[in-house]
DNA sequence: TACCAGGTAAAAA
DNA sequence: TTTTTACATGGT
């Protein structure tokens, strides 16, 4: 039950990037978000996150420049928070918009690509977010599994809005993303509701109880150096395989180095790039990705963002790409052989 | 109307 | 062991 009329606390703190750091080009990923999860307009990012127990209302806009870059966040809550809860509050911010992230190493190692030379350029200061929990990265790539991003943002809003807990601040009811606790003890129907097959509801209830439950520790990951390794941990669960992992490791995890290389919208956007006719295999991918040294994640994010804010847009439709790339490998390649040495 | 869309597990061959 | 199939929704 949504409570309408109380009291908010407010409070104020700024954070320093690593620069150099560009908020809005950086942020303008969500500006297509649901305005009642996450979204990024006016300059102003919002998103309703746990701090500890306490829900909390994320404001954040840039008050710095991309050489200095500095945050202002407001964080509303109706309960008061400690001290403690502000540094939790500070780490959130932090590592949600990648703010350590030194983009330099990066743009060295891109000097000599043709395509991501020129993009570094032109998105100068562009980081990767993240989302607050791994959780969420790990659910949402479930769902995004196989079907169009339009269809899988549809099913992610009614989910949250079935699941999350809400919070009404200020007038706007804002839902946060459903805890493990609470997926785990919805019922598959219930999740069918949103629009998932039985076997995604499947997926996202057993990875959910198993994470409730304590068996699972997403967290431990981020110590995780040996990204094989996550992969293979991630791909022994069911409904979790190679996509699904590196998409949770790229999202969810600051693992730059990662690239889902089975992905078919990257795959698309890179044959746009680099001039192929066709839409390039996984392992053509890794071969292109392999220059990019241990960004190659991060390059892949260059690709997209360049898309999708081309088309003065937020993220979540490839259409700019389809339209001008071939849609399917000239002609046919009947028995596509894996060649490994 | 079909077909494709940032896949995956399970059945069938 | 490899190949085929079912699955869900939203656009074109």
């Amino acid at each position: 039950m949504p409570t309408s009329t109380k009291k908010t606390f407010t409070r104020r703190f700024n954070v320093k990037a690593v620069p150099p750091f560009d908020f809005d080009l950086s942020a303008r990923i969500f500006s297509r978000g649901d305005p009642q999860f996450r979204a990024y307009e006016d300059g102003r990012f919002r998103q309703l996150i746990k701090i500890g127990r306490k829900p909390g209302l994320f404001v954040i806009r840039s008050t710095g420049s991309v050489e200095e870059p500095e945050l202002r966040v407001e964080l509303k809550t109706v309960e008061e928070l400690s001290p403690s809860d502000v540094r939790k509050a500070r780490a959130m911010v932090n590592s949600m918009f990648n703010l350590d992230m030194d983009l330099k190493p990066f743009y060295k190692a891109v000097k000599g690509d043709p395509v991501l030379s020129g993009l570094a350029r032109k998105m100068y200061g562009l980081k990767s977010p993240t989302t607050p929990t791994v959780f969420e990265a790990l659910v949402d790539s479930i769902i995004e599994q196989q079907i169009s991003l339009i269809a899988a943002h549809a099913m992610q809003s009614r989910m949250i809005k079935e699941f999350g807990d809400p919070l009404t601040i200020e007038g706007t009811t804002y839902y946060m993303f459903p805890t493990p606790e609470k997926l785990s003890a919805a019922r598959i129907e219930e999740l069918k509701s949103c629009g998932l097959s039985t076997r995604k509801a499947e997926y996202i209830k057993d990875v959910a109880m198993l994470v409730a439950s304590g068996s699972l520790d997403l967290d431990k990951f981020e110590g995780y150096d040996d990204i094989e390794a996550i992969r293979e941990e991630l791909s022994s669960i069911r409904g979790i395989g190679r996509w699904t992992a590196e998409m949770t490791m790229i999202r969810g995890l600051h693992k730059m180095d990662s690239i889902p290389a089975d992905d078919i919208g990257l795959q698309a956007k890179i044959s746009y790039f680099y001039g192929r006719e066709h839409r390039v295999s996984s392992d053509e991918l890794r071969e292109i990705a392999e220059r990019w040294g241990k960004y190659r994640g991060l390059g892949g994010y260059y690709l997209i963002m360049t898309l999708d804010l081309e088309r003065g847009e937020g993220v979540g439709d490839d259409r700019a790409a389809r339209a001008r790339t071939p849609k399917k490998p000239a002609a046919r390649p009947p028995r596509e052989r894996i060649i490994m040495d």
